[in-house]
DNA sequence: CCTCCACAGGAAGCGCAGGAGT
DNA sequence: ACTCCTGCGCTTCCTGTGGAGG
């Protein structure tokens, strides 16, 4: 009567599944650990800033961190730390961060109009009789105006005698440390960590650990496992994609009625799981993006007229394609065509550009200024992957028949 | 050398939604 | 009901800039 599946749990699978022990991430948690402990002994933990690149375990580590600290202060009754958890790539200001934080506590918070003033005293209440909050900022580096943040963070812990505010940020970004105002920056960094990706073995065993709990028993070649964790290690060493690997490989080997995953399935699942991720990416996308996105792949698949123009000076090389570039100029041009067809009204220029530049900290495009060789100042736009897998991503997402 | 091109990106301000105070 | 305030997404305007062309 069940239908006959390998997976046995398939949750252990996701990514955002948080395991009980995190191979390979004991050194980090127990530092993590020991910087915001005071916080349970009600004195003000220093800020701290987690590096790493995607899927090295930057936010799992910190999710299982918060869990236990839950557990800890739950028995205790009276809570000495509070601790948030925000992503900021849904708030992504100063404003939008602190109405999330406050409306678990006072639910009134939950509603526009209020002023920043009013989140401000709502925040100071909150810890004023010698509580310790700990904010963790996910994915730090999507905050427009972080500066401002840190900085009405920060003067609260002045204002306050017994309680305090303090910060973990997560990043994937080396380089945005650059652009904080040097304020900021010297409160922010009062400790760093860095996560190095995960070499190959250790791919392999999470992988091994996390299959055994998550398919059947004796489910799954171990050579399938061996591929899956080489082909991650060559690519970027982010255990996210290792799993989604394994995970996609399974749906195959199930979808076939076989009862074993093996390497093919790896091979086939590689092709999907990239295009899966930049699906995900994709549909979340608010309908300007996706229109602006829409028109960059279109005109990659068109091609440009200018990059044709430029590729006839150089030799052919190969015959293969070069990386195709296109002009922000014929770009918005054709994301005013793109508008139109779609009967929305296009945005200005100048907010175009903005969507450029958002779609590239999501690394769906790369753009680099043009340089010598063409007139003008101009930007060079690049789709980040196959511009025909994202024009019919986009195609499905916006029910548009373009040919 | 100057001028023009094709933009980049900052500043100011506008309309809107949705509060609070009166 | 009204006025005032706030943040946000956006437009308009403006100045700046690196290289090509004459």
């Amino acid at each position: 009567m069940s239908k006959r599946t390998i997976f046995r749990n398939p949750s252990v699978l996701s990514p955002h599944y948080v395991p009980k022990d995190l191979p390979f991430r004991d050194h980090q948690i127990n530092q993590i650990v020991s910087v915001l402990s005071p916080a349970l002994r009600s004195q003000k933990p220093r800020n701290i800033i987690l590096y790493g690149k995607t899927g090295t375990g930057k936010t799992c580590c910190m999710k299982r961190i918060m869990e236990d600290f839950e557990n800890s202060t739950k028995g205790s009754g009276d809570t000495k730390a509070l601790i948030q958890y925000v992503n900021c790539r849904i708030y992504n200001s100063r404003y939008r961060i602190l109405q999330k934080i406050l409306k678990n506590y006072c639910p009134e918070a939950d509603k526009s109009g209020f002023g920043l003033p009013f989140f401000y005293e709502k925040l100071l209440e909150l810890v004023s009789d010698g509580k310790q909050m700990i904010i963790v900022l996910d994915e730090i580096d999507m905050i427009k105006d972080l500066d401002e943040l840190v900085y009405t963070l920060t003067r609260s812990n002045d204002e306050l005698s017994y309680g305090g505010v303090s910060i973990v940020g997560i990043s994937n970004k080396l380089s945005f440390k650059d652009t904080l105002d040097p304020r900021s920056k010297s409160s922010l960094y009062e400790t760093e960590m860095v996560f190095p990706p995960y070499t190959a073995e250790q791919i392999q065993r999470i992988l091994s650990e996390r299959s055994k709990e998550g398919f059947a028993p004796e489910s799954v070649d171990s050579s399938a496992i061996n591929l899956a964790a080489a082909i991650t290690s060559q690519e970027t060493g982010d255990a996210r994609y290792a799993l989604k690997l394994i995970n996609k490989a399974g749906e195959i080997a199930d979808f076939e009625k076989r009862n074993k995953i093996t390497d093919r399935d790896v091979e086939s699942a590689r092709k999907r799981v990239e295009i899966d991720l930049t699906k995900e990416t994709i549909v979340t996308l608010p309908e300007m993006h996706q229109l602006t996105l829409y028109s960059i792949a279109s005109l990659a698949v068109k091609g440009s007229k200018y990059s044709r123009l430029s590729l006839e000076n150089n030799s052919e090389q190969n015959g293969y394609s070069a990386p195709c570039y296109l002009f922000s100029g014929e770009a918005y041009e054709e994301y005013e065509r793109v508008c139109n067809k779609v009967g929305k009204r296009a945005r200005s220029l100048r907010w175009y550009k903005e969507y450029l530049s958002e779609l590239e900290v999501l690394g769906l495009i790369a753009t680099k200024p043009s340089g010598k060789g063409i007139r003008g100042q101009t930007t060079l736009i690049q789709i980040g992957q196959n511009a025909k897998d994202i024009q019919t991503v986009l195609d499905s997402v916006l029910f548009l028949k373009v040919n």
